[in-house]
RNA sequence: CGGGGUGUGGCGCAGUCGGCGAGCGCGCUGCGUUUGGGACGCAGAGGUCGUCGGUUCAAGUCCGACCACCCCGACCA
């Protein structure tokens, strides 16, 4: 560890790849494709998850779990969600030394044993809607993978529902992107905006895909999550029926939804900087870390004394804190070193701050002189805890301010190609997908979705001059 | 799967025209001095040079095949 990382204006790629190696969050797998998250990384996946696990209690919805392998044949019946994942299914074909009378596939995501469950448990309207979520491994066969953003196994919650309307069903698609949205916005200081997909870029088998859409350091978009109308398609499919209060059998209408561990690449791409990560407070595994300044042998003891009594006064008071009392490690070699790993604010005690009852606070997100200041011992839990959510605002609003600057509104093809390079833009779109060929062909960038906010009115599409009902995000995306 | 690159102590690399004790920096272990922005000294430990085959008196070095990984594209959360 202790190496130089890659300025992000030299290689924004490798930055990333020496940020989640040197800050310990993952480490390559001896799998290609794979990777070890560490304990650093599963703690920051940790507190992701108990955040959105709680909203999703909140709105009703209770976990279980469904198995890994999923018969071959389930996959098959959506047409969509078969042509859409057979390329990079893994299957397993041999069991026990025996080749599988039919073969198994492990999951690339849930519908079809999910839905194949909920049409033996729904009967009745009486049952719906069935509101379930998991938290699970999935397995992708990606032929290019980066370590968080796109790995062949990767961990993540996805929802599962049924209802007996259209209008649930999309309520409840609506509503879980709007806990993405809300869990981005207020946990990880992400800003994100909420849309629809693009035909082209929907879930395989979904009648209407929602995404949340956030900007990253290099200017490319990350979807960092989405919820999927399913329509009747896996109802059908699997034959999830009830009957209703006249005594006739209906389709259900399901959604699903899905947040993964690649949010953790998104929260390291939106905050980081060239000395490393930089984690918004509240998803911190920690949040405050203290660094003692040895001083002389006959200071040193009223040094750590004073150092504990913070660490147990901030911890006790709900704040996440580390005392890092190494001694084979001079306190500038720990600077970097927490800095590199994004904790959020770091205090100082040495013999002077000893002396006049007071610490040396220094904020991550704030390099430098600007981030300092002298807060005095008393009280210092309150004045923590509330510098802590100052820096979760802050964090958020600079986030806001980068996506702003660089999310442009180009009037005609020639100055959207030039835009569309380097940011964001928001154009008007007939909602052809020949225009999207065209515009991926030419820029590399893709519709990321076409924003629940619009500005109204109508326009001509930026590609084909058509006329357009509503404005789409472009970008290139990762 | 196409293009590019790299495989030498844990990590990063050097190793010339093939030439004979396989090196450097970081890290690691021990002892001592240090500590307000990545400390220093001394003494140590650690290597089938990715794998297989070939050429040669002699291969880390040349040739061939294979494997693995990284980066860039097409596909995707």
């Amino acid at each position: 560890m202790a190496e130089k990382i890659t300025p992000r204006s030299q290689d924004y790629s490798r930055w990333y790849t020496d940020v989640v190696q040197q800050a310990q969050l993952a480490d390559y797998a001896p799998v290609r494709g794979c990777m070890v998250i560490r304990p650093y990384g599963y703690a920051l996946w940790e507190n992701i998850r108990a955040a959105l696990d709680r909203r999703f209690k909140e709105t009703g919805h209770e976990n279980a779990y469904f198995p890994l392998f999923i018969p071959m044949s389930f996959i098959q019946k959506e047409k969509e969600h078969v042509e859409g994942f057979s390329p990079e299914l893994a299957v397993v074909t041999h069991g026990g030394g025996k080749e599988l009378e039919e073969p198994l596939v492990v999951r690339p995501t849930s519908e079809t044993i999910i839905g194949h469950m909920y049409a033996q448990w729904i009967q009745s309207y009486r049952d719906l809607p069935i509101l379930i979520n998991q938290w699970a491994n999935v397995v992708r066969w990606e032929l290019r993978t980066r370590l968080f953003l796109r790995t062949m196994e990767f961990l993540w919650q996805e929802g599962h529902t049924a209802h007996a309307t259209y209008e649930e069903a999309q309520e409840e698609t609506l509503r879980m992107l709007d806990v993405y949205a809300d869990f981005a916005i207020n946990e990880a200081a992400v800003p994100v905006i909420k849309g629809r997909k693009s035909e082209s870029e929907k879930f395989a088998g979904a009648e209407a895909s929602y995404s949340i859409e956030a900007m990253m350091g290099d200017k490319r978009a990350l979807q960092a999550g989405t919820s999927h109308n399913l329509g009747q398609n896996f109802a059908k499919a699997f034959n999830i029926r009830y009957l209703d209060r006249n005594n006739e059998l209906q389709y259900c209408w399901t959604s699903s939804w899905g947040m993964s561990t690649r949010m953790v690449g998104c929260i390291i791409m939106v905050h980081g900087d060239d000395q490393g990560l930089i984690l918004p407070p509240r998803l911190a595994p920690i949040q405050v870390v203290i660094v003692p300044i040895p001083g002389s042998d006959a200071e040193r003891g009223a040094i750590l004394g004073a150092c504990e009594a913070v660490r147990k006064a901030l911890s006790d008071n709900g704040i996440r804190v580390k005392l890092d009392d190494r001694d084979e490690y001079s306190p500038g070699w720990k600077f970097n070193e927490w800095e590199l790993r994004g904790v959020p604010l770091r205090i100082e005690i040495g013999p002077r701050d000893v002396a006049r009852e007071q610490v040396v606070v220094a904020r991550r997100d704030k390099p430098g002189r600007e981030g300092k200041s002298f807060l005095p011992m008393a009280g210092l839990h309150q004045t923590v805890a509330d510098l802590l959510v100052q820096v979760q605002q802050d964090m958020l609003k600079r986030a806001i301010e980068f996506r702003d600057e660089n999310t442009f509104e180009p009037q005609d093809y020639e100055s959207f190609k030039e835009v569309v390079a380097n940011g964001f833009a928001r154009a008007w779109w007939c909602g052809a997908t020949a225009c999207e060929d065209r515009v991926k062909e030419e820029t590399k960038a893709t519709t990321r979705n076409i924003p629940l906010e619009q500005p109204g009115g109508s326009g001509r599409c930026i590609v084909c001059g058509a006329p357009a009902s509503e404005i789409a995000i472009f970008a290139r995306a990762y």
